[in-house]
Formats: C-alpha cells, sequence, structure tokens
DNA sequence: CGACTGGTTGAGTATGGTCAACTTCGGTGG
DNA sequence: CCACCGAAGTTGACCATACTCAACCAGTCG
C-alpha cells in the first residue's frame, strides 16, 4: 500500500481532484491513477490568459483544480461573450463531434487545471464506474446548470441576474453554503460578459442591490448578504414587494 | 436470431430510437432491449401538453421519439422561459443532485417519447459502452447546444437571434443540413419564451428578416432561406455590411 | 356563422446600452 | 513613503432596442 502510494506522482498527490473525495481522481486506483498521471498536464493560468490552445488539442479534457475558467465566444464584430463558468472539480471536453468549435477557454482569476489524455479518460469511464459516476453526474450538473443560467439571460433583468449570479458565486465558493460572505470572484466586465450585461450595467445593478437593503458590498470583489431571503426571492424573479410608501 | 428478435416488444420493433443506428437503443442487443422494454414507457404528448409528472417520478430518463419538447421554466411572477429544446434522439436526464427543480417538460409540437428505468439506464452505461458513447455523446452535444444558446442570449439582436433559431431549426430537422426549406417548428410565442424575446418581437424580427432577403415565410411555420451566408453571417454576429446607399 | 387561438401592427415607454469623463485601486519605482 | 501610472470601476447624459398594451386580422373548429 504504501509502496504504491510511494509512486504516485508528486504532481498528483496532494492535487484537490484527488483528494477531495467527490472529485474524479479520488475515484481512481493507484494504479490507475499513476497511469493517467503519466499522460496529463497540470497548469497554472494566470487571469485573462487563454488555456493554452496546443495543449487542448492534444488533450481536450481539462479538470479545474483551482480557480475559474470561462467558456468564451468572440462574435465576429468583437462583442465577447462568456458562455459558461467552470470552477473546482468541473470538467471540461472540448470535443466536438461536427459543428463550430465550441468557443475558448481563459483563465477569469489565477486557476490550475490539469488536462486529461482522451485515451485515458474514455478508458477510466468504461472500466470504471464510480470515475464513470463523478464524470456524468458532473455533465448533469453542468446541463442543469446551463438552464438556469438560459433563464437568468432570457427573462431577468439586470438586479435579478445579479442576485442569481451572487448565488451561483456563494454555491461554488469552498465555505459556500453556510456564508453570507460572498466573493464576487470575476472582474466586473467578466460579470457583465457572463450576464449578458454592459459592465456600467453590473455597476448600477450591485449599487441597486445595496440599494434595497439586500447586499453590503465591502471592496470590489465581496458582497455580504443581509436579506437572504429577499435576495433569493429576486434572484428567482418575484415581483418587487412594493414599498409601502 | 430471428427467434430473439421475435421476443422484442412491438412498441420498440420500428421505434426510431431503435431502427435510426445513430440513436440509443440501437446500440443494444436484443436481450438488452427486452430488459430494458419491460421498464419503459412511450408515450405521446400532444403540443402545450406537460410530460407527465407522475411518469417522471418513476422514470427520470426521458428519450425523444419525435416531436419537440421544452425544458420550461416559469418565474414567481408568470414570466415563461424555455430554457432548452429537446428533438429527436435527445436523451433527458432529470434526475437532480441538491438543488431546486430542473424546470418542467412540455411538448412544443406533438410529440412521441419514452420514459426509461433509471436502474436499466444506469445498468447499461456501465456495462455497454456503445450505449455509453451514445448518451455521454448527447450529453456533450447538449452542453455545447446550450453555450451556444447562452451567447444567443447574451449578446445578439433580436434578428440575431432569430437567424440562429432557423439553423438550429435547421440543423435538427430530418432531411436538415441540405435544405433551404426549414419548418419553425413552434409557434411565434414559444420561438420568443425560448430566444428571449416577446412573440411581437418574433414576428417583427422575422419580418426584418424577410426585408433584407434573407429568408421567405411560407405561411405561418415554414421559411425559406435566400441568402444562406448573409442569414449565417447574421447568425453569428457580423456586423452588417452596410447598405450602400 | 361566431368563438377562439395565434399572429400581426402600431404607438408610447422603459430598461439597459453607449460614450465620455472622472475616480479608485493596486502596483512600481524614485 | 509618496508620486505616478495604468487598469478597473463608477457616474452621468443621452439614446436605441425591444417591451407593453391595445387593437386588429386570419385562420380553425364546433
Amino acid at each position: 500500500m504504501d509502496n504504491m502510494a510511494a509512486v504516485i506522482a508528486d504532481k498528483c498527490r496532494n492535487c484537490a481532484l484527488r483528494t477531495d473525495e467527490k472529485l474524479i481522481c479520488a475515484q481512481m486506483s493507484a494504479g490507475e491513477l499513476i497511469n493517467l498521471s503519466a499522460h496529463s498536464n497540470p497548469a497554472s493560468v494566470e487571469r485573462k490568459q487563454p488555456v493554452n490552445a496546443r495543449l487542448l488539442d492534444r488533450n481536450p479534457i481539462i479538470a479545474i483544480v483551482d480557480g475559474v475558467i470561462g467558456l468564451q465566444h468572440v462574435l465576429k464584430d468583437g462583442r465577447r461573450s462568456i458562455a459558461a463558468l467552470y470552477w473546482r472539480g468541473d470538467i471540461i471536453d472540448l470535443r466536438h463531434g461536427d459543428g463550430q468549435a465550441p468557443g475558448s477557454l481563459i483563465a477569469l482569476t489565477p486557476a490550475r487545471i490539469c488536462s486529461l489524455s482522451v485515451d485515458n479518460y474514455d478508458e477510466l469511464m468504461r472500466t470504471n464506474p464510480d470515475v464513470q459516476t463523478v464524470a456524468v453526474s458532473n455533465m448533469r450538473e453542468q446541463i442543469h446548470a446551463a438552464a438556469g443560467h438560459v433563464v437568468d439571460l432570457g427573462k431577468k433583468s439586470a438586479p435579478e441576474r445579479l442576485a442569481a449570479y451572487i448565488f451561483e458565486c456563494r454555491k461554488r465558493q469552498l465555505g459556500g453554503k453556510d456564508s453570507l460572505n460572498v466573493d464576487l470572484a470575476l472582474r466586473r466586465s467578466d460579470i457583465a460578459d457572463y450576464m449578458g450585461l454592459q459592465p456600467e450595467t453590473v455597476s448600477r445593478g450591485l449599487k441597486e442591490l445595496e440599494r434595497r437593503g439586500l447586499i453590503q458590498l465591502k471592496g470590489r470583489s465581496r458582497a455580504i448578504i443581509t436579506d437572504k431571503a429577499g435576495l433569493r426571492q429576486l434572484a428567482n424573479g418575484a415581483p418587487e414587494p412594493k414599498p409601502a410608501q
């Protein structure tokens, strides 16, 4: 056992993908992990840097260890859109059957990722049911999250979208579930491109949430939720309760 | 062989999920199919009808045989949004880990579906690599499609969204790839809720595409693409070529 | 034929986009 | 430690797109 463990590559030993039991590498036997690690590439990415295209070409499976990666589309005339956010534990499979490229990956915070070999990944999916379960349920989560995001963009006002964004950050941050102290994670212009707004509108919208007493802004990247129920209502698109005045 | 085939349930024999070799049931052996069919429920759904909730509760895996199913979210104040469209061959896995319900399914055209038993489905995913490949790549497609849709909703104008919608219909309809004759599939108000617009805007937008000579409307649900390149440009968000006048 | 659903048209309006100026922040170097 | 610089964020004035609301039209079904 110790002997086996001894040959697990250093790069994997303390990686969150391995140590967090809900994540993908934690599902593998020592042998499987050693095998996988031979073809995997951990990498750090600076904020605003794209994920190396050469890397993606050879190993189009990316697992997020830390930080936030965005799936970015740039329209012909320069409009930028961030279609999805990937956080710790998410697995991005960039293989695309036929159509156009699925966009490019870009780090929205300093991030650590690990690119996996397609062959190893597919093999594990076939042979290790635990890996399969983790990977497939991550995909389900992504589909679910995307549906929620579509609803945000399709029918919600700017303040509603920002309320929803705050809950998304809260859900995905480490201590997440029980904290009222939320790290907004992205820069204003990235939030804007993700939520289908302009940076100015994000700024005004957050101010508006503060004015309504739902949150309190602390510096540029921190929000304290001061009325969780109210913020949730707003995020869910409930009609604004008439202020009795 | 013929003996085996003889016991495949009638409901499966001529089902597109079985006869179209790219779809899920075509990946199964006769024995697997017989086994699965014992717990599967084919159903027809009228337009505007929800997919039976009782059915979903017991068998939350739905495969689309024909027609279009929408994933519908209704906000607290009544705004309706269609987060995703499912077409023939798509597989909907409605299991949701923790959070809120992923919305409800509703038929947007007359549709035929088949609900599968979770146990059978999971078993097949584990034991039959071909089934797994089909199911997983369908999930990938859904994620990819969702990302594209998010871009549409986040940054595109009404005419651009409608151009994109027309291509989506074209891609998914049977003769799809090589026809300029597109069935718009949904009613105006469903298109609106899917594309994040109002029915009036859809109407005006389609008129606008016609005015620009990109399409020609034939009746309420048919569009002939008259300038495919131009329509594609528009759908991709290219700046409008200055009309030299 | 009337009732109903779905769709279109028109006028007025509100929300968020645009553009430009200005402020704050964070880092760097004198 | 402070001065400076560039990037990020905020504010304000103006404007455009798409929403709202209402009326009207076109098919379809009983």
